[in-house]
DNA sequence: TCAAGATGATCAG
DNA sequence: TGATCCTCTTGAT
């Protein structure tokens, strides 16, 4: 589930597990070989992570930048390393650890210049207390896009994904195809509040939780229910099934190649005033 | 056993 | 907008 929590958790488990000390680097898949064979032994400073990419950081202004994409996958172990199992793109280990990355969309060897160029690529990132959201908001109130598409522009929210996407757009009743221009500020600002609380809880405890207390199983009588990304949601992946809150069946679409979920009655479509 | 689908991003047209 | 890449899991046959 690569959303922003969870590229900032591996950053800090890659920071316990290999800072300050040299770490093995290699590529039992092979496609990393030769970056690899360029750093094994490096004295690892550390890892941050920004919006969903990762750098670990090497000395020399070295940093192994990694991003998953939709598929890839970072474990971090405790304990001596097995032999590799599957494509492992990258292993990287010490005495008392080992990470294997597998299926990611990108692992290159990057100098510091090439670090700063990708994070000013990014728009505001609700984990980080250096965020403007003001940036975001010019772009978003002066967008005819919809904020649904608005949401998942990295360039715009930085570590937002498909999951948070979804389920705050719910949480302020918000219909996902309505124009980014015709949000009020007040609405955007109580939306990245909610981002930034949401997403740090997911980094304390590796699960996207986003129902309210309220509309909890328990508070509604319900069995209890953990879906596969890890957490209780209104409407992500709820297609078919009722709305929590209002109970009509929760809708599905496609937006830009990426699945959309929301409640017809609870996010009503938008109409300007214009049209009435 | 095999195909489809998945929390992402980029490129061509 | 659709095709493509990457890997693994799930469900259908």
């Amino acid at each position: 589930m690569p959303e922003g929590h969870t590229l900032l958790r591996l950053a800090r488990q890659l920071t316990g597990a290999f800072g300050g000390r040299p770490v093995r680097v290699s590529s039992p898949q092979g496609r990393f070989a030769a970056d690899a064979a360029l750093v094994d032994g490096a004295l690892c400073l550390g890892a941050e992570s920004a919006g969903k990419h990762l750098f670990l950081e090497l000395d020399g202004d070295r940093f192994i930048h990694i991003h998953l994409g939709l598929i890839g996958k970072l474990d971090v172990v405790s304990g001596p390393a097995p032999a590799p199992v599957g494509q492992v793109r990258l292993r990287l280990q010490n005495d008392t650890a080992y990470a294997d990355l597998r299926g990611a969309t990108q692992c290159d060897l990057i100098g510091a210049e090439r670090r700063d160029q990708i994070e000013a690529q990014l728009g505001a990132d609700p984990l980080r207390t250096d965020a403007d959201p003001d940036r975001a908001w010019a772009r978003i109130s002066a967008s005819k896009r919809s904020i649904g598409d608005l949401l998942m522009d990295q360039s715009v929210f930085a570590g937002v994904g498909n999951v948070y996407r979804a389920e705050i757009l719910f949480r302020h009743r918000i219909h996902p195809l309505r124009p980014g221009r015709t949000l009020r500020h007040g609405q955007f600002q109580a939306m990245w509040l909610d981002l930034v609380e949401l997403m740090e809880y997911g980094v304390r405890t590796g699960r996207i939780d986003t129902v309210r207390p309220e509309h909890t199983p328990e508070a509604m009588g319900r069995p209890p229910r953990e879906d596969d990304h890890g957490g209780e949601v209104y409407v992500y992946r709820r297609h078919g099934q009722d709305c929590l809150v209002c109970g009509s069946r929760v809708r599905t679409d496609t937006l830009a190649g990426r699945n959309l979920f929301w409640c017809a009655r609870c996010q009503p479509v938008f109409r300007s005033r214009a049209v009435g």
